[in-house]
DNA sequence: GCAAATTAATGATTTATTCAAG
DNA sequence: CTTGAATAAATCATTAATTTGC
């Protein structure tokens, strides 16, 4: 027998094609009733977890983020060396990247507070080599797909408590605090147990210059 | 009637406390049990639900270990200027650094726990400004405390499903997939649903360059 | 004293990074 | 090398402290 329980989810070709569907369509970052139904639904073509879905998710978006911020970079990089060499290199690009819509007004306004101040700190951060700030890349809803189904149909409540719910908060939905045996409320002493030793890391300056240096490792 | 539902969990003072006994006493990141355990035990004081846990031991640990950095910065930074004055200023230290210990024979050894376990992936990182490697501030674990107790007691299972569970992993313990009743197995069509919009950050070359350089704002 | 206005803490979410299985 | 899994860092948002003018 096959004494490997395979630590993780190997999803099916039909599983990972709903999921691109799902995520095609708009999906980013579901809830824990929307992960319900993904799961439910996903698991008549195999095994299949919440947290399966929850991390497909995550990780989904920030890979293809991480892709068209690299196609972005060496968009730019060509641009700047031809801008350098004066060359025209008309579609020299090797990948098609994805215009980045100027968003002719966005409002982006400086970090004015309904009070008329200016917020100590700026959270509209430096701004990124010249991606414009409210570009979203999926966030089209494409409103002629069926694949995706609506998520929220069981169960219409109007008080809806889990409305806004997203990412991790799913896990919070399933209070389990109520399962546990009556016996443990006042649990005098606990022992203590290991935890994971996790070094600091970061630096005072930190400089991470990371993402899109072509890595060769 | 107080209409705000408050949104966010107000921890009271005893849950404050045992939580930050806990994490003297070494708990970082528990898992799923422990943190079931942790909630049952602090409901006892006030509401409260695991995720509140779980985003406890989250948020303190970072907090912590961002405060240490910033008192280690400014050490450094003291210890530089000193060094270039030429001046001894024997404790200048506006705040008491903890002293990193030069753990003259720091064994250092692997993250084994005090049961005997080696722990998942040590995430040993790139030796970071001036911090020793293995370094952590507070897993020094206080063996005469008992308001931590032994959080595993219950359910030995001799398989141990959730064994070297920990942080987010606890959300999965539940697999809540089968709370859902039978008929939506196949469910064929599922309608699109909305997305939150979050824009592309982060710099092809990106140089944050903010902690520990003391904001003239 | 107090209440509006700000600031500091900190709970909650999202994003980036990393590890390692396949 | 791709990608599931896990964790840390950054960020957002709300509440508590604190300040400030009256």
């Amino acid at each position: 027998m096959p004494q490997t329980p395979s630590t993780r989810w190997c999803p099916t070709p039909e599983q990972v094609m709903i999921l691109e569907e799902m995520y095609r369509s708009g999906v980013r970052t579901p809830n824990a009733a929307q992960i319900q139904q993904i799961t439910a639904h996903l698991s008549f073509y195999g095994k299949i977890e919440g947290k399966n879905v929850f991390y497909w998710f995550q990780n989904h978006k920030a890979r293809e983020r991480q892709k068209l911020r690299r196609r972005l970079c060496r968009h730019h990089q060509l641009l700047l060396l031809n801008n350098h060499h004066h060359q025209q290199a008309a579609g020299a690009a090797s990948e098609d990247v994805s215009p980045p819509p100027p968003s002719p007004t966005t409002p982006t306004a400086a970090p004015l507070t309904p009070h008329g101040l200016l917020l100590p700190h700026p959270h509209t951060t430096t701004t990124p080599c010249f991606i414009p700030q409210g570009y979203n890349f999926h966030e089209v809803t494409v409103p002629g797909l069926d694949l995706v189904g609506k998520l929220d149909s069981v169960e219409t409540l109007d008080e809806d408590p889990t409305a806004g719910m997203a990412a991790e908060e799913w896990m919070a939905t399933m209070d389990f605090s109520a399962s546990l045996p009556p016996c443990c409320r006042p649990l005098k002493t606990l022992d203590l147990f290991p935890t994971k030793s996790t070094g600091l890391k970061e630096d005072c300056s930190s400089s991470k210059s990371s993402s899109c240096s072509t890595s060769t490792n």
